[in-house]
RNA sequence: GCCUACGUAGCUCAGUCGGUAGAGCACUUCCUUGGUAAGGAAGAGGUCACCGGUUCAAGUCCGGUCGUAGGCUCCA
């Protein structure tokens, strides 16, 4: 019998007779490995455990820990619960079922939709299954025979797949009980290896995501290799929900919606609009010792910008409709790059006056589809850290540089410690089509964005193909202190549009040349930085950020006069104060604090009045003792100007 | 925009079989004057999202509109 050599990850080998399965090597290693091995990887491909090995090669045994492994597992419970769906609605077609993160899904074409009280049937059907502890099987299959099978169940969507798969693609189908499934695996070895699962949700989606197709009926669902496991990402998704902006905005009344005023129009209210004050303040700051200066423009416009911009041939549709003012088309704002290309086209520019950058907290209103309106993350009316930077080709590079260090300054103030810079850029097959005739510029400015990404040593990856048609795009995803991913902010280098509006500039030798112009808006917009901001710190802002600052807490009303005397000494040095002057004894007051999230108290009684003094309490720090009212003062006000963190971890 | 679910006091939520609306918190007043996460009592607060229909009678059943949510698609 002939035998293969296999080289396992601690590059010990093993000699084992040809055809032997990866989970009978995992046996010969030890039954718990055997037991929490879920897929194998040989030489770098995924595959089945129960598959024998034909060939030497380097052997990894993957648990349900690892993140192959896991998608495995995902994907193995999707099936698992296709095989409930089925057992249980056996009208029911099945069409796909992947792992997405830490979830997996499934869609079925069914009459209705699933109730919660279908969703437990289900999930108590797959937890008989998984105890049964079937074999699941791959089978290979020639494509005649799989249409066949397919169309004997009546599967038509499986039959839609099938005949999309390329010519000789290997077709398989995974088996288990009486349930079989078009798949390219890999899957775990038996359903008993499926043990910590749960659904979440259902909902409608179209079929292949396109909604001119039929709505078919998804489930989602979530598996763990460990009991643990599973217990955390559901503890971490209540923890989301404690946290959803649209819950603190209302706990903490920093802003409403109002039937009234239009969906997707958030109402600022006084608690948040200092925090867009706030924002604003950093960001003049910022960007004023950047070089920065700051324009303003009108939330109206003529339909002609909008024509020389090109937004109404491709934005029409996220765009307000015109409105007529004296037979002219006029529209409200959805972007404010062409009023900033006409303040630079407003004056003749030379090179000396080169980079120049225009910023402004813009007032944009765009037209999105009632469906895709969540709370303050996808609203029609918004304020954007905007800024316009028109510059020459040699000062390009530099000048993104600085666009990126001005983000990393960010992060730091807002301790968001995960980011992503995603560089999308140009197909060269589609010059000239879905991208402007620039082979030559796009080239050398996706190097320039490359080489400044680089040097600022930026976080980033580059996605082929995804760039705008005038140039290419930078998106920066980041993670908030819960790991919930937002899209922050879009850069874009912008060649097409300078052209379009004949924006040039005089260089040394007299010539007139065309200035690049980069779009930057780090902050985003006031509605979705803050409702990551409320969901990164759970509703407890740092000092400078939040609302109310101090909360003053007069033991009784016998320390009153003192209370108001102080709320006038921190007024003076222009912390925000509230004073409670409630009959209330000091434990609710503290408590009403504490939950407001006020991260300052101040506790005053006869004893502070009498040595002018305070009692300072913070969030997470409790009772810090007594301490002079210069002291705190200080203390606080240093921390503001600061902009310091939170003491404490976020998480 | 599409599918589904939901909409009751400022907030969180009860409301059975269709019989004219309830709690807790918050609010107001009074008592209590207190020492680091809820002192006590009383009061006020509702066009049950809106419009229409069925019915002797609708928060409840039916239809429509508006809004919100979970998805699909798109995006800051």
């Amino acid at each position: 019998m002939s035998t293969i050599t296999l080289t396992l990850p601690d590059q010990s080998t093993l000699t084992v007779p040809r055809g032997t399965t990866a989970l009978e090597v995992a046996e010969s290693l030890g039954p718990r490995l055997a037991q929490a091995a879920v897929v194998a990887e040989l030489n770098g491909q995924l595959r089945d455990l129960n598959l024998p090995l034909t060939e030497d090669g380097q052997l990894r045994l993957l648990t349900g820990e690892t993140p192959e492994g896991h998608e495995v597992l995902l994907h193995s419970t999707a099936h698992l619960m296709a095989q409930a769906v089925k057992e249980l609605f056996p009208e029911a077609k099945v069409t796909i079922g992947p792992a997405i993160e830490n979830r997996f899904y499934y869609d079925f074409d069914i009459d209705g939709t699933f109730s919660e009280e279908d969703l437990r049937q289900i999930e108590t059907r797959m937890k008989e299954l998984a105890k049964r502890n079937y074999p699941v099987h791959r089978k290979e299959l020639s494509r005649a025979e799989a249409l066949e099978l397919f169309r004997s169940m009546n599967e038509s969507y499986k039959v839609e797949i099938l005949e999309d798969i390329p010519d000789g693609e290997t077709i398989s189908a995974y088996e288990q009980g009486d349930f079989i499934d078009l798949c390219r695996g890999p899957h775990v070895p038996a359903t008993g290896k499926i043990k910590y699962f749960k659904l979440l949700d259902s909902s409608g989606a179209y079929w292949r995501g396109d909604e001119r197709n039929k709505m078919l009926q998804r489930i989602y669902g979530t598996v763990f290799a460990t009991k643990d496991g599973l217990k955390g990402y559901l503890r971490q998704l209540e923890e989301a929900k404690k946290r959803d902006h649209r819950k603190l905005g209302k706990e903490l009344e920093l802003f409403t919606f109002d039937e009234e005023v239009g969906p997707g129009l958030p109402l600022w209210l006084p608690n948040g609009a200092v925090m867009v004050e706030e924002l604003e303040a950093l960001a003049k700051e910022t960007e004023r010792k950047a070089g920065y200066v700051r324009v303003r423009t009108p939330h109206l416009t003529k339909g002609q910008l909008y024509e020389r911009s090109g937004h109404l041939e491709h934005y029409r549709d996220s765009m307000y409709p015109a409105m007529d003012v004296d037979g002219i088309e006029y529209y409200v704002k959805p972007m404010n790059c062409p009023h900033h290309h006409k303040i630079y086209a407003s004056s003749p520019r030379s090179y000396r006056d080169l980079p120049l950058r225009l910023a402004e907290y813009g007032t944009c209103y765009r037209y999105e589809k009632s469906g895709q309106l969540f709370g303050l993350m996808r609203v029609r009316s918004m304020q954007m850290n905007d800024a316009h930077i028109y510059c020459t080709h040699e000062q390009f590079k530099e000048e993104f540089l600085a666009v990126c260090r001005m983000y990393l300054y960010y992060f730091d103030i807002f301790g968001i410690e995960k980011y992503e810079m995603r560089l999308s850029l140009h197909d060269p097959a589609d010059l000239g089509g879905k991208y402007i005739n620039e082979p030559e510029l796009w080239l050398q400015t996706e190097q320039a964005v490359r080489e400044a990404l680089q040097e600022g040593d930026l976080n980033y990856v580059e996605i082929p193909g995804e760039a705008a048609f005038y140039g290419p795009k930078i998106d920066v995803q980041v993670w908030s202190a819960i790991g919930r991913e937002f899209t922050l902010a879009t850069n874009q280098v912008d060649f097409a549009i300078p052209a379009r509006f004949d924006l040039t500039y005089t260089d040394e030798q007299g010539r007139e040349q065309t200035p690049l112009c980069i779009h930057r808006a780090p902050l985003g917009t006031h509605e979705r930085f803050i409702g990551f901001l409320i969901e990164h710190f759970g509703g407890d802002f740092p000092l400078w950020l939040a609302p109310v600052q101090v909360a003053i807490l007069p033991i009784s009303e016998k320390s009153h006069a003192y209370a108001k005397t102080l709320e006038q000494r921190l007024f003076a040095e222009n912390i925000r104060v509230q004073l409670d002057l409630r009959p209330d004894k000091i434990g609710a007051k503290i408590r009403q604090a504490e939950l407001k999230r006020i991260p300052v108290m101040l506790v005053v009684g006869e004893r502070e009045a009498e040595q002018q003094t305070v009692s300072l309490r913070r969030r997470f720090e409790g009772d810090l003792g007594t301490q002079s009212v210069e002291d705190v003062t200080a203390l606080l006000t240093d921390e503001i100007k600061h902009r310091r963190r939170p003491h404490r971890k976020i998480r």
